[in-house]
DNA sequence: AGCAACTCAAACACTGGTGTTCAATTTACG
DNA sequence: CGTAAATTGAACACCAGTGTTTGAGTTGCT
């Protein structure tokens, strides 16, 4: 199987972003879904993925490639404060659609798999809270992790808010900072 | 049937008490297991549920009605932010015990029973918040929804670090409220 | 004691998913 | 152009769940 054809390349393309647009609509979507949405029989869905737990695999890789160069032009540098708002900007809807996809990737993977596809974007988001940390700007009186986990668990919030109607699309960002800078602020802030 | 007889009674009590057990450690728990949980037939559950929604449904009714009282005990008065924290304290476990019952109860029922169903413990903590947003002690520049569902995000968030091994049983409730009281303060504290 | 209510295992029909095989057709590529 | 690769629907076996029926046995109630 030295190089695929192109007409396998394209529906191997074509699978990939269908499994990670389905999932993200419903973490339990069958391979019948995928296909249909991909455009593509069902059987050949399993020429090129010996089961579904590896589809939901590749998925989970391929959105979170995709992701990765968008996230990588936010500026990170100056006031820990101000980098943290920009990086909420525009992470947080991406998160958000990634997070019926990383159900379904719970739901048939063993966590350390998971752990490890995450463990690139989860660095830059610790990176910053520690720098926050080590220039006063956000509290040390609670582990990072604990604060990283806090940041993840406002954003999901307003994405279930949003997906509930009570929160409008613009407001959503403008919520989560100020709330997660409130909670990051040390004490006598 | 106007007075079901006291085996009935005794077997209808264990299959909800299952239900509630058995869902709580998995929302897809099938009919079969929670028969065996509460040691019984698959047949006598269908016997006095019609089908497993309504099951279900039984079964949220029945660990919010056990929750109120413990949670009435509570005392509200006084500072806000030291009565937020008691209620944090005594109910953060509690939310959590309840949040697989809850997704299992999503996948099955309506929104609008759903939201019926928790009205009753959901005002409770609204009226804490609104309190402390009059006093001047919570800030008033988001609104009272949202600091509500930021407040059960982030037991949420406890709780899946909790069930992760990244964070103790003791510490747990200091975490909560500490976060939550400094995201909840006026912004020039 | 006797009857009605209750319990229960076994068997059934049904649904909806997974993963495989096959034979026919289409398509890429040298 | 010819061949090997790729795609396809149909059919298959399999599994796990739901909900029902049956018939025999047990248990509460009066």
């Amino acid at each position: 199987m030295a190089v695929k054809r192109a007409d396998a390349q394209r529906s191997i393309a074509a699978i990939l972003q269908a499994a990670v647009d389905a999932l993200s609509r419903d973490p339990d979507a069958s391979v019948s879904e995928i296909a249909k949405v991909a455009g593509v029989g069902r059987v050949t869905v399993y020429g090129h993925f010996p089961n579904r737990a590896d589809l939901v695999d590749a998925a989970l890789a391929h959105a979170i490639e995709q992701a990765h160069p968008g996230l990588d032009d936010v500026d990170l540098t100056g006031d820990p404060g101000a980098a943290l708002t920009r990086l909420i900007e525009s992470s947080w809807q991406l998160v958000d659609r990634s997070r019926s996809l990383l159900i379904a990737a719970q739901n048939v993977l063993p966590p350390s798999r998971i752990l490890d596809l995450h463990a690139a974007p989860a660095e830059r988001v610790r990176k910053l809270v520690e720098r926050g940390r080590d220039e006063g700007a956000f509290r040390t009186d609670l582990p990072t992790e604990w604060l990283v986990g806090v940041l993840h668990s406002v954003m999901h919030h307003a994405a279930d808010e949003l997906n509930a109607g009570r929160l409008e699309s613009g407001q959503a960002a403008g919520y989560i900072a100020v709330t997660v800078l409130a909670a990051f602020s040390p004490i006598s802030g």
